[in-house]
DNA sequence: TCTGGGGTCCTAGGACCC
DNA sequence: TCTGGGGTCCTAGGACCC
């Protein structure tokens, strides 16, 4: 019998500064999206004060001083970073690992399916608590939605002691048929109220719908959603990294721009981090997006929103012509008199370096290349934005807020804690 | 006057995820 | 003053082809 493991780290942002930093233990804690605009990681205890996934923190503001809760910054080095360690925490106790996001990984259990699973489970938790100070929980179960959903389980009931298996059919039907079906991965908000609708508030009562109602309420999504509830396998544990399609590199600003030339400036970092991007996963890209918006929130306020598509002809991992690419858009697309607040360089079509198709007239393809490289390990050894060409523009106009990051703890040297000697 | 029946490709937009 | 930054997949509809 096929048994898929989902290992999920408790909070994980929180968890992380905790590790290197104990006075952040037994207190509120959340965790700020980049330009400290939402909450996107809070600790058990700020959880219990209320504070949602998503909350703006200048609307909550007052009630995060009031109860004294503690907002870090995000920190995605260090986050990226205790990945890494937990991965090779897991390791002995899979024999494939399909990393589905910086904190979850789909485990495929089959092969120690003939044990005890939840002992096995616990082992691995041990192991990674042991390494790296993270708690996580463990969901078993037949299919990967199902392991999914005994990981919420584990979370959520303190019955289950952060490992619940619902390979047992008793046992799955008791949870399934008292777990929300907003809570089931894959249904969204959207897909909850038209289910409300037919009377369906629980995932016993997803199984259990018609596949074709299924399909014409929610596409053949929501067909193999309610396969997966029954125990049919319509995903498979994949441990090999799909072929990206699309990147992006976006930011808010900190304050409102409303000059070309800062703009510019703004759109240039991310035209040379986009490709930092590219060249790190081996691929060139055949289509640049830019766009820069004014903020949508404020419904009063005079709206823009430029966008320009340009074909990148050939195919490139080149920033420089990513950069006079993405100049190009902005300079098409700018208008006078709004306050942009996000903008942002996507990149598309994109395929491996080895496969790019060569045209006739490439230039010298081979020296750009190895400027590249040097850039790259000049920006890799001394800080990104050492070295950056003239036309990107020596000092930024704008800024992101981050009012409380936490140090690189793990990956830059000035930062690695010490411990005293005698 | 009559106004087929297939295809493909592309794009925009919706929905969802962490 | 102040609302993240990434991604994926699916469908509908238009343009175009024979």
């Amino acid at each position: 019998m096929t048994a898929i493991g989902l290992i999920d780290c408790n909070n994980f942002y929180v968890s992380c500064e905790r590790a290197f930093d104990s006075s952040l233990i037994g207190v509120p804690v959340v965790v700020a999206s980049n330009n400290d605009g939402c909450a996107i990681a809070r600790s058990n205890e700020a959880k219990a004060l209320g504070v949602r996934m998503g909350d703006p923190i200048h609307l909550i503001r007052d009630r995060l001083d009031r109860h004294g809760v503690v907002v870090r910054s995000s920190n995605y080095t260090l986050y990226g970073d205790m990945q890494r360690r937990i991965l090779s925490a897991i390791d002995d106790f899979a024999s494939e690992v399909e990393i589905y996001s910086i904190d979850e990984s789909f485990l495929d259990l089959t092969p120690f399916g003939d044990r005890d699973l939840v002992a096995h489970a616990n082992g691995m938790r041990t192991q990674v608590r042991r390494w790296t100070t993270i708690p996580t929980c463990v969901g078993i179960g037949p299919t990967k939605t199902l392991a999914k959903l005994a990981n919420a389980a584990a979370k959520k009931n303190p019955i289950f002691d952060g490992v619940a298996d619902l390979r047992d059919d008793a046992i799955r039907r008791f949870v399934l048929d008292r777990f929300p079906v907003g809570d089931v991965w894959g249904v969204g908000r959207a897909t909850a109220s038209k289910l409300a609708g037919l009377g369906i508030a629980t995932a016993g009562q997803l199984r259990d719908m018609q596949m074709r109602q299924a399909r014409g309420l929610g596409t053949v999504v929501l067909e193999r959603l309610v396969a997966e509830l029954r125990g049919v396998a319509a995903s498979a544990v994949d441990v090999v990294e799909p072929q990206r399609k699309g990147m992006a590199v976006t930011r808010s600003f900190g304050s409102p721009v409303g000059d070309l030339e800062t703009l510019m400036g703004a759109v240039a970092q991310f035209a040379m981090r986009a490709g930092e991007k590219l060249r790190s996963h081996g691929l060139v890209a055949g289509q640049l997006t830019v766009f820069f918006h004014t903020n949508q929130h404020k419904r009063d306020r005079p709206q823009h929103h430029g966008s320009r598509r340009l074909t990148l002809h050939p195919m490139t991992d080149d920033s420089l012509e990513l950069l006079a690419a993405a100049r190009r858009g902005v300079e098409a697309a700018w208008r006078d008199g709004f306050a942009y607040t996000k903008a942002g360089v996507m990149l598309d079509d994109l395929v491996a370096a080895e496969q790019r198709p060569r045209t006739l007239f490439e230039g010298d393809v081979e020296r750009r290349a190895r400027l590249m490289t040097a850039l790259d390990e000049v920006n890799g050894r001394f800080g990104r934005f050492t070295a950056v060409p003239g036309t990107q523009g020596f000092r930024w106009g704008w800024t992101a807020r981050a009012e409380s990051r936490s140090p690189a703890w793990t990956t830059r040297l000035a930062d690695v804690p010490v411990v005293a000697a005698g």
